[in-house]
This record gives C-alpha cells, structure tokens and sequence, in this order.
DNA sequence: TTTGTAGTTCTAATATCGTAAAACATTAAA
DNA sequence: TTTAATGTTTTACGATATTAGAACTACAAA
C-alpha cells in the first residue's frame, strides 16, 4: 500500500458524510481529531480492535471526512475541514459544537 | 394503533439522528418537511413503495427527527424543530443550509 | 353496511455493517 | 539480517438495514 484513495471535494456526498459520522466510534475519532489536530491511529483513544480501527478510519477517508498522510510506519490522520467547509459551508462546525455531549 | 412512540427530547441521540439522516429518501423527507411543514404520508414526493415510506417515516420518528400527528386516516409529519434546536443548537439550520445541493 | 382511503405490519429477500482474529505488508531499529 | 512496530487485508459471523408485496387496521364517506 504506497497510495491510500480521497474523493475529491466535488465527489463529497452529504448521505455517505452522515453514515461515515452516524457510528459512535466514529463520531468519537472526528471529536477527537478537532481537538488533536494530526492523531495517529495508535494515538487515538479506544476500546475496541486495531483491525476494527482501521476499518473505522477506512470509512471515514472513503466518506471523505478524513485525511491521512503516510509518514514511515505511521499514518497521520486529519480532518478535511478546508473541503467540508467548501462543499458544506458551517456543517462541520455545528456539527462539533454539538458533538461535546453525546 | 392509537399511539406512536416519540423519544423524549432528553433521549435525543445525535449517532440515531445521523444515522436517520444518511439515507439519500430520508434526507430529502427532511428538506421537504423543512420547506413544507405539516406534510402528510402521500403529501410525499417519492418513487418507492408505500410500505417502504412507511419504514422511513417510522425510522424519522424514532430517531427524534419528526413528530407524526394522527388526525383521522392520515398522518401529518413535521420536524422536531423545536427539541432538535434545544438538544443540538444550530445543527438542524446547518444541515438544511447545505443539504439543498445532495 | 359497503366501499374507499391512508397507512401499518408481516414476511421475506438481499445487502450492508460492525466486529475481531489471523495472516500479511511495510518500514524502522537493533 | 533479525526483530519490532504500525497498520492493512482477508475472512468470518451475527446483527441490522433497505426494499417491497400482501394482508391487515382504522377511519371516513356513500
């Protein structure tokens, strides 16, 4: 794996952004990376399967809500917000706002 | 049935009401209860069965999204604007600013 | 009472999801 | 070259989701 696939901006679908955010983990993981900019998967608060994990943070980039970087043995991840915020102006900010109590 | 459940606005979960939310028919129940408020069942604009509205709309309700109204042999559907605005402040506003273009 | 209308529930088929163990790939360190 | 660290892919399993036809319920109108 040397290249890892993000839609582009024009490709990001409101539905597949909802589903991506509709998992508790999930919507745990973008808390998370509002607060630590650049998280690790290691990095990142969890209780459950290193292989779920990646299957969580697979799911998140597809969706396009995420971004990830690799450097060496690890892969960065960050939230896409410049291109959330074009396509889906003041969305992802409302939706962190509101995200603190679950 | 005489009665249909409806959470309390304490029992608001923003994973369930996402989750309502990512299906492509029922977000756009959702724009059109936005524009169209007091909308009935058949009152729809939707291409797929009868009984499959009928699972969405239930899905809607029991996420918290909608509050349905029984007045005679229909069902008139409405946001829970209200409680949404109290529970999650600005969300529902975002999500209808930028779901207009899916 | 009969007929029609509006929507629900049952049932079933197909699909997708969340989870994790096991095996694998890649890179860095010893 | 081993060994360790970090994460992916494969595989599998149970749970949940989407869809719709068919039967059914509740209410209203004729």
């Amino acid at each position: 794996m040397r290249e890892l696939y993000h839609p582009p901006r024009s490709k990001l679908s409101l539905p597949a952004i909802l589903h991506a955010l509709s998992d508790p983990t999930r919507l745990d993981i973008v808390r998370q990376l509002a607060q630590t900019p650049d998280l690790s998967m290691g990095g990142c608060d969890t209780t459950v399967a290193k292989s779920t994990m990646s299957h969580h943070f697979k799911t998140l980039r597809e969706a396009g809500v995420t971004r990830t970087r690799i450097d060496g043995v690890q892969r960065f991840i960050s939230l896409r917000k410049d291109d959330l915020d074009a396509r889906f102006p003041g969305f992802l900010d409302a939706l962190l706002r509101v995200a603190g109590d679950k």
